[in-house]
DNA sequence: TAAAAATACTCCATAGGTATTTTAT
DNA sequence: ATAAAATACCTATGGAGTATTTTTA
């Protein structure tokens, strides 16, 4: 379970649809299908229960998805703390890179 | 960063050293290094300085363990509210499982 | 029956291992 | 000189993709 599982989690509960959710991550729809398997796998829980136009959230998935917010919360706090310990480099950036890296990495999520 | 990470930070923090720390963890010791590196490349800090009677951590190390334990705290807190949800299975098990899942996975630790 | 999710593969990145070398006191 | 960490290399697992099939109201 690392960031991108909980910012995943948190979109498909926004959406309530696997396919909306995966565009807007700019990931495929089977891989995300398969993320939610496996994060299903982790914890041993079914989170979503499918359907016609799109999924519906169990108990254990809303609570799941509750803890979503809060650990993006604590964990962007945590990064800014560590950029504030020590040296800091500044400087202008130009940024090139993979769609995967802005989405889940880059800072402005 | 995921779960193994955060214990992997506690760890080598009790021992200040990566080999005694690999041998608890029943882990390789370039294996560990090689986290550890990870690590270090994901939040882009330096998080030990490495000596001749093992390692020390940087100030930004130590902030990682401080949040580490805190971390960890809340994954099992969120792990065992997840368990209270719906219906549960109630029995007896036996295991016989890989050294890495039962380190990293298995409840008791 | 049509929108949405799941499956079947393929490819590549990364985690983990063993053997070995480098580093620091 | 030696304990400890880093590097080189190999293997296997798992993540991401495309094409396709299955499911469900």
């Amino acid at each position: 379970m690392e960031k991108r599982d909980w910012i995943i989690l948190q979109t498909v509960y926004e959406e309530k649809n696997i396919t909306k959710a995966a565009e807007r991550l700019f990931i495929a729809q089977p891989t995300l299908t398969y993320r939610l398997q496996q994060i299903e796998k982790e914890f041993n829980i079914k989170i979503l229960n499918r359907g016609r136009r799109g999924v519906e959230f169990t108990q254990q998935g809303e609570y799941l998805v509750t803890y979503a917010k809060d650990m993006l919360r604590q964990l962007k706090i945590m990064e800014e703390n560590l950029w504030n310990i020590g040296d800091h480099i500044h400087g202008t950036i130009r940024l090139c890179v993979s769609r995967a890296f802005a989405l889940y990495k880059l800072p402005c999520g």
